[in-house]
RNA sequence: GGUCCUGUGGCCGAGAGGCUAGGCACCGGUCUGCAAAACCGUCUACAGCGGUUCGAAUCCGCUCGGGACCUCCA
């Protein structure tokens, strides 16, 4: 089957079609977590997305190189004269060393990673253990000309870099426009020119991390170890980087001038921006203090929701917006996708008990075809799932005798819907890993209630029923007999 | 203040000049001892005001509301 995937590319604004610079060969980058703390839950739905977009490349065939850092390098801002390093800080704070905390917040992450069905990226590289290949690039960059060394610290030159490049290509902004903003700010700095950025920054005595370098001791600037990392694993030209909108800028700007400047070239081809997660109308955000852990909501530990949710639901749930668009979290948006899960993972089951007919009723050829088409355009998952949904009505009503599926059509449907709810959407039915051993005591509660229902005993297969709904379990009576889940 | 995005039915969300997704909820009905599930049916929305057009939720303008980025941020 022959597919034309069309991506939004946010560097020139426009939907294009995916040609991979190696034919059948694809890589990605994408921006990983700052492991300082536990990601939230909007963090996820980032690297959620990007599982989405790796997952359907994968399905069409592709061969993925899927790179994904792990930033464990303090970062250095400099907006008021004033050296951050959060990493630094929050091991401060909790006495320990901070690549412990690194550690521990990786351990998190990589748990969360597997309960969220998020495929490994093929590779993951870390901040810290690459401080080598951001010298060469920095020195590459100094070669050139686009930066300067003052004090121990190395900066970008945005006005050099400027005389042969556009500065704003990506996102769009004007060097005059950043100055208005900025101006106030950064009156007594050293740099040069309020826009340059750190490159490589001399240490302070208080900073846990620092590192031997040409220039002294100190330690990266935030954005030189993407630029070091991709173009280690993935050459200095590779299709698609990835990250969170609010990468865009300054991070994604500045990635593509160090590109430029060592390499004369933007990295990427295309540039994708996945949207934010938003909580009561708001970006979700440890500054906003509207956050909440991937934890807490399949805990149900949250203030904000008063039951728990799988794992699966939540993943659902995000699946039913596009990647480009804000999704608004809220009790009632996941108990609603939570009520939908359950009707697309019943019909998946459904599909291996169907009965067959000579024809099918419908045009299942076309309803294939409309997963694909959904996927095929910039990775429309909300499609996808609307158009999983007419398969579901379709089962139900050959389920139901409304309607009817050939073998043929129901060996392909099945093969179909199980790809693209389980391997492309990364949804499981929910593990019960206990039904094994509470079959054959089902199967004897179920006995007894169909006993006293043969004998009209309502009120005890009510109580059953009544128990097993307390327990968590619900009981279905239909004309073959009796299901629970 | 600058740049940009956005406003869709009770809720969540697609779509993006005519064919008016989908999920959940609600309301009728079929089925059922009753439920649940399933099925059938109902519900037909695009912030407001102008404009372009044979035709606009979709394009343009203005107004109002929400948001993002400009500082660490997925």
């Amino acid at each position: 089957m022959s597919q034309n995937l069309v991506i939004y590319n946010s560097l020139t604004g426009n939907k294009e079609i995916f040609k991979p610079i190696h034919e059948n060969r694809v890589g990605m980058y994408v921006c990983g977590p700052t492991l300082y703390s536990e990601p939230h839950m909007g963090n996820m739905r980032t690297f959620i997305n990007f599982d989405l977009v790796y997952r359907y490349l994968l399905k069409l065939g592709y061969q993925v190189k899927y790179v994904r850092n792990i930033t464990d390098a303090g970062h250095i801002t400099n907006s008021a004269g004033e050296d951050v390093d959060s990493i630094g800080k929050a091991a401060k704070l909790a006495q320990v060393q901070s690549l412990e905390i690194v550690y521990t917040f990786n351990r998190k992450f990589i748990e969360l990673q597997r309960i969220y069905n998020l495929l490994p990226p093929s590779i993951e590289p870390t901040a810290t253990q690459h401080i080598q290949e951001q010298i060469e690039v920095i020195e590459q960059l100094i070669e050139n000309g686009f930066a300067y060394v003052i004090n121990g610290s190395v900066y970008f030159d945005v006005r050099k870099y400027s005389e042969k490049f556009n500065y704003g290509i990506l996102s769009g902004r004007k060097i005059e426009e950043l100055e208005e903003a900025t101006r106030t700010l950064n009156a007594q700095d050293e740099k040069r020119f309020f826009a340059d950025f750190a490159l490589w920054k001399k240490a302070n005595p208080e900073d846990m991390q620092i590192w031997r370098s040409p220039w002294g001791d100190g330690n990266p600037g935030w954005h030189i170890e993407c630029t070091a990392m991709s173009t280690k694993y993935l050459g200095n030209k590779f299709d698609i980087h990835g990250g969170g909108m609010d990468l865009k800028f300054p991070h994604h700007e500045d990635e593509i001038a160090q590109s430029c400047g060592s390499f004369g070239h933007n990295p990427a081809n295309i540039w994708m921006h996945a949207n934010m997660l938003n909580v009561n109308g708001q970006k979700m955000s440890k500054s906003f203090g509207n956050y909440f852990l991937p934890l807490e909501i399949i805990e149900g530990t949250t203030d904000l929701f008063d039951k728990a949710y799988d794992a699966n639901v939540v993943r659902f749930f995000l699946m039913q917006a596009h990647y480009r668009s804000t999704i608004d979290l809220s009790k009632d948006a996941l108990t609603a996708a939570e009520k939908g899960y359950t009707r697309l993972m019943e019909a998946t089951s459904l599909l291996s008990k169907l009965k067959t007919q000579d024809t099918s009723s419908i045009n299942v050829a076309q309803l294939i075809q409309s997963f694909y088409n959904a996927m095929n355009d910039d990775f429309n998952a909300p499609i996808l799932v609307a158009n999983l949904f007419e398969a579901v009505s379709y089962i139900n009503k050959v389920n139901d005798n409304l309607a009817t599926i050939s073998s043929d059509d129901l060996k392909r449907l099945k093969a179909e819907m199980d790809s693209f709810v389980f391997d492309v959407l990364g949804i499981k039915a929910s593990s019960n890993n206990c039904i094994d051993r509470l079959s054959p005591v089902m199967e004897l509660i179920i006995n007894l209630r169909a006993k006293a229902r043969e004998n009209k005993d309502w009120a005890t297969s009510d109580q059953i029923r009544d128990a097993l709904s307390n327990a968590g379990i619900t009981i279905k009576d239909s004309k073959e007999g009796t299901s629970w889940s």
